[in-house]
DNA sequence: GCAGATTATGTCAGCCTCTGACATTCGGCA
DNA sequence: TGCCGAATGTCAGAGGCTGACATAATCTGC
């Protein structure tokens, strides 16, 4: 059906058609898995609510759920991956003339503010994301497969700093070093905001992160005497 | 508390007495629960030992097991706890003149290299620790348990570092940003020597840390144009 | 449109991790 | 010696997760 109308939708070309009906159920029920597991983790707490009661919100077999996720805990980053990326691909487009250590925080301030402009406001909206960050920290099994996940980030923000400043990743421990900072000061600032009172919502978010990276130089010079 | 050196019945005054025949039994339980799991995942692999595996290669019930560690998991890190509490007590005594940041070096330099100049060869010595982290390394959820758990370990060490320099690490960052700096730099150091070929043993693992923190400046200076 | 190949889903059985409840045994102590 | 509390064993069960197989849906070439 889809094999000779290339470009009836508005995607232009590409190596992707317009996709069949089979994906665009996939999609659906992948979509309606994270929107059902969602809204029972914040309701009654991550484990307080089972699997199958997720699958059958959604009308599918428990054996499903899990061909769609490894496990429970991914259903609950599904979220923060769909981030990752955005912020990934704002890293790849900034300027060169940016040194590395700007080109991150630029990065994720604008991954953080495109995000949370979007006035969408169903599961997969920033607020939900903002929500479940919160959960994340106080629940370990979730919070370690997110920093699981975020080392994994780590290594293609590695790959990317490399390619940006003409380096080998394997050779010059630049780039790892920098990455291993960015994501370091990153958790701590979600930590400090989930935990604190801080402002709600992106900017605040924002805020939080901005403040981190202007104590990274006075973190790391010498004594700390007189106060920062 | 570094429960290492061994000083039996050296301690006169002080809360503690001889431990009972209990409290023996109890430690013997345990050390044997590690050792038998030590050599079990790494004979086997993690996921391929189950409970019950190592409780009966113990002789005790799969129960028991549970009432020592709280999953399967904390028995395989169980080793990497103990370097990390005696870490903690090498920077609690660092002299005041060093900066935080050299305080923190000297710190971890001295666990491993006192940690590794202990002829002790069972479970529990730096060789076997050495093994693990290569296994924790590729484990995922061992990997993410262990994020967890460093992540703890670094609440305390923003303790320990506001506590040196007189700060309340609520009111002023760089304790927090500094800790977390210190904890992945230190991540990227095990990984990278987990992955490489490095030499082993803990000197192999003290040269890679202070490559890693040779790269701390230049990895936070401006360009990188010319190599490091 | 229609077979036939693919692919997603459901069903079922089963292993493993982890927990609560209760009985039993063992060490500590008067 | 005899009592008390702590450690252990036994049992039952919930819940996460997987392999195997059957069924139903989509996609393909004709």
């Amino acid at each position: 059906m889809a094999a000779h109308t290339p470009r009836t939708t508005g995607t232009p070309a590409g190596p992707e058609r317009a996709p069949g009906l089979r994906e665009r159920k996939k999609q659906q029920t992948r979509y309606a898995l994270i929107q059902a597991a969602h809204l029972l983790f914040l309701r009654q707490g991550f484990a307080h609510t089972t699997v199958d009661e997720i699958a059958s919100a959604v009308d599918v077999s428990q054996r499903t759920f899990f061909r769609y996720f490894a496990n429970k805990d991914e259903v609950a980053l599904a979220v923060m991956a769909v981030a990752e990326d955005y912020f990934i691909e704002c890293l790849r487009h900034r300027p060169a003339e940016e040194t590395p250590l700007q080109a991150l925080r630029a990065a994720i301030v604008k991954a953080w503010r495109d995000l949370g402009s979007e006035e969408s406001a169903g599961p997969g909206s920033i607020h939900s994301a903002l929500e479940l960050m919160r959960m994340i920290e106080e629940t370990p099994p979730l919070l370690a497969a997110q920093l699981r996940r975020v080392t994994e980030q780590e290594r293609l923000v590695v790959q990317v700093l490399a390619e940006r400043e003409g380096l080998d990743p394997a050779e010059d421990l630049r780039p790892a070093v920098l990455a291993a900072v960015f994501g370091s000061l990153l958790r701590s600032a979600h930590l400090s905001w989930s935990a604190e009172h801080a402002p709600a919502g992106p900017e605040g978010m924002v805020a939080v992160i901005e403040r981190y990276f202007d104590q990274l130089g006075p973190a790391l010079a010498g004594h700390w005497r007189s106060p920062a």
